[in-house]
DNA sequence: ACGTTTTCGTGACTAAGTCACAGACGATCG
DNA sequence: CGATCGTCTGTGACTTAGTCACGAAAACGT
């Protein structure tokens, strides 16, 4: 973990909310709060490991998601440019271990505001007060569509919707079908098994480890169907 | 909706975590707050609905739910007495619109306070901020508890944990079918059948509307089934 | 007692998850 | 270049969960 020089809080920017911040808050974080860089695989939080920081999110993604004893996996969020990683706080809190973990989907840049600063400025400040609920709002919002998702929606559709979102302009996704199914919190061969129907449609193109949206209208079709 | 005389604050010792609170807080909160009564099955929050007070219940239980297009339904979580309303405080600063829905299940008396006093104190006191965060994180942590169950667990061990959850002193319930797969987020159909292999089994006693635990060993038993 | 409403039972079917194993691809290294 | 190895994918047979359609039984009011 590398950190930069304090005092700079040029990244302030990436953080609308923030903007607002009087000039003695800004200086409160520029002060107190690092730029730290993480490799990519990095685990943030985990069960059982307190989280000390508040993390707001400069480049790259970091992925949250919840894992079973069997192996499985279901992805709740993923929190990017301009977010910050509010679970930590909850997770300081709660007594109940939660069985949620953090990890850099991507290599991060992130600031890291220590707890001690994190307290003062939910005390004196309204505005930074408001970020922090704004940012809970959004993950519990987050967590209510993934139980929605879970819950009622087929996983047909669900697998339509995650290839939409997770590929790029050119309309390939480096995705291994174990990937998808735990994005979706279902198992290889229910994926592997929709994707092949997937490709007899003519939907897609499947090679080892990559997939490629031949029709995106189709897809995007079933991905909003009812 | 009734109102009970202001400046009584004696409810307060019902919330441990607000003993803590300077008399200046407490006496804030004896003004401004008021204790309401509820009748059961009252909409306390829904979709499109914000909400503009912060609850406290006092007695009764508010059932947290989802509800999908479907008709299909699943609990979310219930606040019970000495727990707040937090979701309604999230309603209000999350742009998407929420899908849960908050009922009374029992009568309920609770103490609403109103934006501006939950505002005022969240500015000036330390203490109602980790009370208001720890309720954050507990309601994260019952969401994420939800998105496990659902996502990893099978249906007749979760059902099994609610027939004893729900159970009184007496192991008896009073719930249809169609009650406890709302519970589960599943359909009458399936929890019928595996109601009726409890049966079979000597677990159970089925009447309509009625639910007596006989072997309440085999029951946790399956309930802690891994 | 009668019809009405709610609750419950069930068969036949589709969708999803489990288990076991085979085959296929791609990197690497002689 | 071709053999090898780890990972990824395909598939059949089976269990569990959800859907659909319908009918029967229990409670309820008048």
């Amino acid at each position: 973990m590398q950190e930069a020089a304090a005092n700079d809080a040029s990244w302030l920017g990436r953080f609308p909310e923030l903007a607002v911040l009087s000039q003695d808050d800004r200086d409160l974080l520029g002060e107190r709060a690092m730029v730290v860089s993480l490799p990519a695989g990095q685990t943030i939080f985990a069960p059982g490991r307190p989280a000390e920081q508040f993390l707001l999110v400069l480049d790259g993604t970091v992925r949250v998601q919840q894992s079973a004893a069997s192996g499985r996996e279901i992805v709740l969020y993923r929190v990017s440019s301009g977010e910050s990683c509010i679970l930590t706080t909850a997770c300081l809190l709660s007594q109940d271990s939660y069985y949620a973990e953090g990890l850099t989907e991507t290599a991060v840049t992130a600031v890291a505001v220590p707890r001690a600063a994190f307290d003062a400025l939910m005390a004196r400040s309204s505005q930074f007060r408001q970020f922090v609920f704004l940012n809970y709002a959004q993950r519990i919002a987050d967590l209510l569509h993934v139980v929605e998702e879970v819950a009622f929606e087929r996983i047909d559709k669900r697998l339509a919707q995650r290839l939409l979102e997770r590929a790029g302009e050119n309309g390939e996704l480096n995705a291994t079908h174990q990937d998808l199914a735990s994005e979706l919190g279902s198992v290889r061969e229910v994926v592997s098994r929709h994707l092949k129907e997937f490709q007899r449609r003519g939907w897609i193109d499947l090679s080892r480890g990559r997939i490629a949206l031949v029709e995106r209208a189709a897809i995007a079709r079933l991905a909003a169907s009812d």
